[in-house]
DNA sequence: AGTTTCAGTCTACAGTTGTTGACTGAAACC
DNA sequence: GGTTTCAGTCAACAACTGTAGACTGAAACT
């Protein structure tokens, strides 16, 4: 019982109290990057919001490029495959997630893209990537743009509803998938 | 003839001079941010770019906001109205426009809009009244909420097209619209 | 011809930014 | 108990930015 045995009233050891400071760190620079996109946000703010300091975030992260890749990287989206019809299902079921789900980390990566190079890239293969397998397993000559048509209505929707924020899609998930399901429907379904 | 006719071998007047100066910052302007967006986009860049000065970029257009403002200024849109088939015709031609049409200026208003709280603003704005006009004329209860749609498809499409580069998107702009065209005819009619 | 205007250039300034390094105090170890 | 490690703080720097103002020379006017 020689190590790590000091932690009677000790709420957090050493290793923790750093871990949670780092998370502290991320999640501000994930609401930040989204709220102001990458060039507005400064590490000082940053590290304000976490209640921290600009050189520890330095010292953690290394830098604020590095800092953002961690805090807007892009979650990774599981393969879509079956039948034509279970393709649309699962390609409505990943809109309306998208839809619902809490926006922060995805708007830092939207926003960035249009100011940042690299996040730009990293989002066009992200994409890129899915909208290829779709077409894979779509029927008709032109699936590759049907596909890209799918992946557009996809962000569109998303940067209208939760960047835009424009009138009427502030609508329920629900009823806005009432509206968009049919149209991936008859995007996979093809002519 | 007292006045302006020393013009002889003066291949411009002095105020003709300025006017070229003018238009090539903001030229210059609109290139440099719909490539690099607002934030990196220097004044120096612009100056450089136009063959012209940082100071008498701020002495023409006051500063870089107001620069801003006149170079990626949204063009008005005509109102949109008719039957739902003169509608859903001219949403189609619209789009077919702006698939089409050189990208500078757009980009660049849209770049902007994402780091840009003004500039998102008017965005919205024009996107909003647009899409209300459009409503009004649309049959059914969950009118608004499909104008929006189209104005996310609309949105999506462009972007994906002209920002992210996304494969397929870059078809030609009457393939694009073979399979765009039907998905607005829907989304105008109803169920 | 002499004076005024003004397009264009150059220099400087004040503020902000990312980033670094020295310092401090308490926890972790022997 | 004494030493080491290390999370957290503070101050400073070098680069860059938007912006202002003084200056220059030639065109425009009388």
């Amino acid at each position: 019982m020689s190590v790590n045995m000091r932690r009677l009233n000790a709420v957090t050891t050493r290793a923790e109290q750093r871990r949670q400071t780092e998370m502290r760190i991320l999640q501000a620079a994930r609401e930040l990057f989204g709220e102001h996109g990458f060039d507005r946000t400064t590490v000082r703010m940053v590290a304000s919001r976490a209640g921290s300091d600009a050189g520890l975030v330095m010292r953690y992260f290394g830098s604020k490029e590095q800092l953002f890749a961690q805090a807007a990287a892009i979650p990774v989206e599981g393969p879509i495959e079956g039948s034509p019809l279970q393709i649309a299902e699962q390609l409505t079921a990943a809109l309306s997630e998208k839809l619902t789900a809490e926006p922060a980390a995805a708007l830092a990566a939207l926003r960035a893209m249009f100011s940042h190079p690299e996040a730009a890239e990293e989002v066009r293969k992200a994409m890129t990537a899915q909208q290829r397998q779709v077409a894979e397993q779509l029927p008709g000559e032109d699936a590759l743009v049907r596909s890209g048509v799918i992946g557009a209505l996809t962000l569109g929707l998303v940067i209208s509803r939760h960047l835009v924020k424009l009138d009427g899609l502030d609508a329920g998930a629900e009823e806005l998938m009432a509206i968009a399901g049919p149209l991936i429907e008859e995007l996979v379904a093809g002519p």
